[in-house]
DNA sequence: TGCAAAATAGCACGACCGTTCGATCAAGCG
DNA sequence: CGCTTGATCGAACGGTCGTGCTATTTTGCA
C-alpha cells in the first residue's frame, strides 16, 4: 500500500522531467522504465495506460505549479501586489525551468488538434490558471488600482502573450534578454490600464537580482 | 527529370498539410505514402532521410509564408502602413489556418531542446522573419512615426507575444474572440510607441470584415 | 512467523517506425 | 530497336512502441 504510492511518486517525478524535455507525446514507458531502473510492465502497472500516465503527469505538474506560483502569490495583498507576484513567479517558472519546459505551453501545441481526455485535462488546468489570473485582475479593478473600464480578459490575453514570447525566445532562440523583456512588457501593460495616480510596484530585473 | 520534381512537389504539399496537424515530429513517411497513394520507399527516395524531409517541409512553409505575408505587405509604403499590413497578414495566416497550424510555432516548441539540422533550419527561418519585422519597425522610427527612443526588439517581443497568444487561445482553447484581441493589443502597442500627433491606420475587426 | 495481497518482473504480441536493397517500370536517346 | 537513366515498387530488416498475460518477488498485517 505504502510502497505502491511511493514508487508511483518516483515514477511520476521522472515522468515530469522526461515530459518537459520530450513533450507529453514523447513520453514513453520504455524510456521511463530505463530511467527508474524498472521493467516496462512494472511502470505500466501503476497507470494502466499511457493516456492515464499523461494525465497523471499533467495533474502533477498542475499541483507543483500551484505550489510554486499560485499559493505563495495569493499571500500577497489583493490588487497590484498580488498581480505582480503572480506574474513574477510565473516568469521565473517558465524561464528558470530553462532546461525543462512548461508543460502547459508545450502541451497546448501538441494537443491543439488532438481531441481526447489528455487534451481535456490539459485545457482544464490551463483554464483554471487563467481564471486565477482573471480574478487577480478583477480584484485590482475592484480596488480602483486599475481603471474601471479595464477589459480583464484582454489584459490577460496580452500578459499571456508575454509569457509565451518569453518561452519562445528563451527556450527556442536561446536569447538571454528575454526575461527582462517580459518584465518590461508587463510593466507597460499595467501602466496602460492603471488608474491615474496609482503607484506601481517595482519591476524586478535580472541586473537588480544580481546586485 | 520533370516527373521527379513534380511528384516531389505533390509529396511536399501533402507533407505540409500533415505536418501542420501532427507536427514535424508526427510527420511519418508511412502516413505520407498513404496520403499520396505511393509506396513508402517511393516517397523516401525523394528526400533520402526523414530529417531531410522535415527540412524540406520547413523551407516550403517559409516560401509560402513569404508569398502570403511578406511580399504583399512590403508593397505597402514604408512605416506604419507596412507594419500594419505585416501584422494583419500574419494574424490571418495564424488564425485562418485554424485547421492547419503555424509550423514556426509548433516547431519551436517541438525542437526547443532538440539540437540538430532541423532545429537550425527552423531557427534560421524564424530569425529571418523576425529581422524583417525588425526592419519594418526601424523604418517607422526613421520616418518619425514611432518615437526615436523606441526599443525595436522590445516592441517586436511584445507583438510576437500577441501572435503566440492568438495561436494558443484560438487553436488550443478554441476561443472565437482571440483574433480581435490580438488586433486590439497591436493597436495598443503601436499607440504606446507612437510619436505624438501621428495618425494610425484603422485596425480591421472581424465585425468590420463582415459588413 | 505465515499467509494473502500487492508489487514487480519477464516475455510475447501486433503495429508502426525509418531505412535498405534489389527488382521493375517508364521515358529519352543513340 | 536497344540501352541507359531515373522513378517507383515490394519486401524485408532491426528497432521501439503500448499492452496483455503469467510468474515471481516483496510487502503488510494477523
Amino acid at each position: 500500500m505504502l510502497k505502491g504510492q511511493q514508487t508511483r511518486a518516483v515514477i511520476l517525478d521522472a515522468a515530469l522531467g522526461l515530459a518537459s524535455h520530450m513533450g507529453l507525446e514523447g513520453l514513453s514507458i520504455g524510456a521511463l522504465a530505463e530511467v527508474t531502473q524498472m521493467s516496462k510492465s512494472g511502470v505500466f502497472a501503476h497507470f494502466g495506460s499511457r493516456e492515464e500516465l499523461q494525465i497523471a503527469v499533467i495533474r502533477e505538474y498542475h499541483a507543483r505549479f500551484e505550489e510554486e506560483v499560485f499559493y505563495p502569490a495569493v499571500r500577497e495583498p489583493r490588487g497590484l501586489p498580488r498581480l505582480y507576484a503572480l506574474f513574477e513567479r510565473w516568469v521565473r517558472r517558465v524561464s528558470v525551468e530553462l532546461d525543462s519546459g512548461c508543460i502547459y505551453i508545450s502541451g497546448a501545441v501538441e494537443f491543439d488538434d488532438r481531441p481526447g481526455p489528455v487534451r481535456d485535462a490539459l485545457a482544464s488546468m490551463v483554464l483554471d490558471w487563467q481564471s486565477a489570473l482573471d480574478r487577480a485582475i478583477r480584484l485590482s479593478i475592484g480596488a480602483r488600482q486599475l481603471r474601471a473600464d479595464t477589459d480583464a480578459l484582454q489584459m490577460l490575453f496580452e500578459i499571456h502573450g508575454l509569457i509565451l514570447s518569453l518561452h519562445h525566445d528563451a527556450r527556442f532562440l536561446r536569447q538571454p534578454g528575454a526575461i527582462d523583456r517580459a518584465r518590461v512588457g508587463f510593466d507597460r501593460i499595467v501602466r496602460h490600464y492603471l488608474t491615474p495616480g496609482t503607484a506601481v510596484p517595482d519591476v524586478p530585473t535580472s541586473a537588480a537580482a544580481l546586485a
